[in-house]
DNA sequence: ATTTTTAGTTACACATGTGTCACTTTGGAT
DNA sequence: ATCCAAAGTGACACATGTGTAACTAAAAAT
């Protein structure tokens, strides 16, 4: 029944996607996604609320995809190997560091809907961080991660490291082959 | 001649930097601003024409303090040295990369004094940078540094990596001694 | 064909921010 | 004492964004 839809939940999320990271929480407007939907703002108010219930839908959808790639890596692999994938599936998710920022911005206001999807957000982070956690753990007993560093200063690293921006315009995969190596053994040669 | 100024160029500039840090280029406003300085609006436009002028002239501001303290690294010293004093002084100077980056969002509009001086911005970025990529081309020279590794994405590295968000409330030598040491090493150990 | 259901639009009231201008305040110079 | 120059304020016009409500459009069910 009903009339077709002009837009897709797919289009909508891709398209807040690149505004969000264009703009940030302040600078992103309804009005910017409605015309980049060719629809009306109006249209766009029919399925949330209000700016900051489809930014946090946005959120969540953007976790769940993550953590669902994540969790794919197989336990049994030697540990150099894990964080070889792991990496270049942090370094594929690198918009979602950025974009876990700005949850932290969003103001629920006292409402119920959003401070449960606040905290929906919130479970998932944990979620994703475990695997990482583990693996980190993983490396420091098995000697291949200095025992004092913090876990947490160490994936703040990472995900900070994976994120440089490539203004040079180098191609991903160099750009990715030589972030891994920075992240892994740092600027100074290995004498 | 004429009545006690209620602000001075530094507050002003102080609080202009605590706002923009938490808030970000679209969410900064002059009420804000305003607010905290405890003047109304108009005086502040008093002083800059617009929002974007006073952004400018606060970077500029900045970057001329980074600069002077960036210039004044000894020649002379060993390369391992010079870098632990150069890092040191990124790692003060932190936020900078974050106010640099909001630069390029800032609107010109056509306007030549806002032009003029985001190219004085960046004609001091370069300058900036300048005995940062001596010193990685001084460390690819005498063995300590890759040759191969690119000297913006190593760049971007360290800049990236120093502003590690210290969620967890670490003190700032520690912060500083384990970012160091990821940077120079990465997170494997060196065998 | 006409009714129902869902999608979308136009127009509005409201809120917040910008930049300006006529005005007041205040302190030193005369 | 009064004049004047710099500092500050209140109020205004304008622009942009939010969220809502009454409306229209179109596709499926009857």
């Amino acid at each position: 029944m009903g009339r077709d839809r002009k837009f897709s939940t797919f289009d909508l999320f891709l398209c807040t996607k690149k505004l969000i990271i264009q703009t940030g929480y302040e600078g992103f407007t309804i009005g910017q996604l409605a015309t980049q939907l060719n629809v009306s703002r109006a249209a766009i108010y029919k399925y949330y609320q209000n700016k900051d219930e489809l930014l946090l839908d946005f959120m969540i959808e953007e976790m769940k995809n993550t953590l669902k790639s994540f969790s794919s890596i197989p336990e049994e692999l030697p540990f150099l190997e894990k964080v070889n994938t792991l990496l270049q599936k942090i370094f594929m998710y690198k918009d979602l560091h950025l974009i876990l920022g700005i949850q932290e911005v969003i103001p629920t206001k006292g409402a119920p809907l959003l401070e449960g999807k606040k905290r929906h957000l919130s479970l998932m982070h944990r979620e994703l961080y475990k695997p990482l956690i583990h693996l980190v753990q993983q490396g420091k007993s098995e000697g291949y991660i200095e025992m004092d560093l913090p876990n947490d200063l160490l994936l703040g690293f990472i995900f900070q490291s994976i994120s440089i921006p490539n203004h040079s315009g180098m191609d991903t995969e160099k750009a990715f082959f030589y972030t891994k190596k920075l992240i892994l053994n740092g600027i100074l040669k290995n004498k």
